[in-house]
DNA sequence: ATATAATATATCGTTTAATGATATATAAGT
DNA sequence: ACTTATATATCATTAAACGATATATTATAT
C-alpha cells in the first residue's frame, strides 16, 4: 500500500477531499460538481471522470453511502460517520501542513501574507 | 494537462509541497527526508523513490536548483524564489482549503476539534 | 416546432504521480 | 568483519486524475 495515498491509509487527495466535503450534506453528482466550483470560486473544478471515480472508490471505502432518495434518475449520496471522522482528521493534517510552512517562514523572519 | 495536477499549474501534491518547504534552506536529498520525517512527527514520510522523482520535476519546472556546493559527493538543492513564490501561494490554496471546511461544519452548528 | 443549453450519469483509455523493490557506494560505529 | 547510517539513483508497477466521449432528460429560447 502507498506510503501517504490511499483512502486506507486515511488520507485524502485534493478531489476526495472536496467530494466528501460536499456530501457533508446529501447531494447527487452533478450538484457535487456545481457545490465545489461555487464553494472555491472556480479555482477548483472536477469533471465527471474524476468525480464518478472517486464516488466509486469512497463507496467502496464506506465513507459515503447511497442516501435514501425516492427519484430514480438521481442517485444522491451522503458522507458516512466514517466518512466525516476521516474528513475532521483530515481537514487537521491540512491546518497542520500551513503551520509547517508557517513555522519554517517565521524562522526566516518571513510572514505569509 | 490536468485539471488541478501538474507543477505547471501552479498546484503542488503533499509530496512536492512537503519537500519544496523542505528547501526553504538548502539541503541535500537524504537530509530532506529526514528533515520531512522530523517536521511531521514521523506522519509523513517520503522514500527514496518519490523523492527523486520529485526532485527531477522541480528542477525542470525550475522551482528548485543546485545549490553552489563544493562536496561533489552530495548534491544540495535549494528553492528558487518562483519555488518560493508557489509555495506560498500553496499555503494560501490549504488554508482556503480548511476554511472550506469549516464554513460547512459550522453552517451544521458543528465544531472542529 | 425545434434547436440549443443545461442537467445528469457513466465508462474507456491515457497521462501523471507515487512508490516498492532494488542497486550501489561510502562512512562510522561495535 | 559486521552492521547501521548516510547518500543517490533507476526500473517497473500501482494508484490517481482526467480528456474524450456517449447517452438521456429537461428547460429555454427562437
Amino acid at each position: 500500500m502507498g506510503r501517504n495515498v490511499s483512502l486506507e491509509m486515511g488520507e485524502l487527495t485534493d478531489t476526495a477531499y472536496y467530494i466528501l466535503l460536499s456530501l457533508v450534506d446529501a447531494k447527487h453528482g452533478y450538484l457535487i460538481m456545481q457545490t465545489i466550483e461555487e464553494m472555491t470560486d472556480q479555482r477548483f473544478s472536477i469533471g465527471p471522470a474524476s468525480m464518478y471515480t472517486t464516488i466509486k472508490k469512497l463507496l467502496a471505502a464506506e465513507l459515503i453511502q447511497l442516501f435514501d432518495d425516492y427519484d430514480p434518475k438521481r442517485k444522491t449520496y451522503i458522507a458516512t460517520e466514517k466518512g466525516i471522522e476521516l474528513l475532521k482528521k483530515e481537514v487537521k493534517r491540512r491546518r497542520e501542513m500551513v503551520l509547517h510552512a508557517e513555522e519554517v517562514f517565521k524562522r526566516r523572519g518571513e510572514q505569509l501574507t
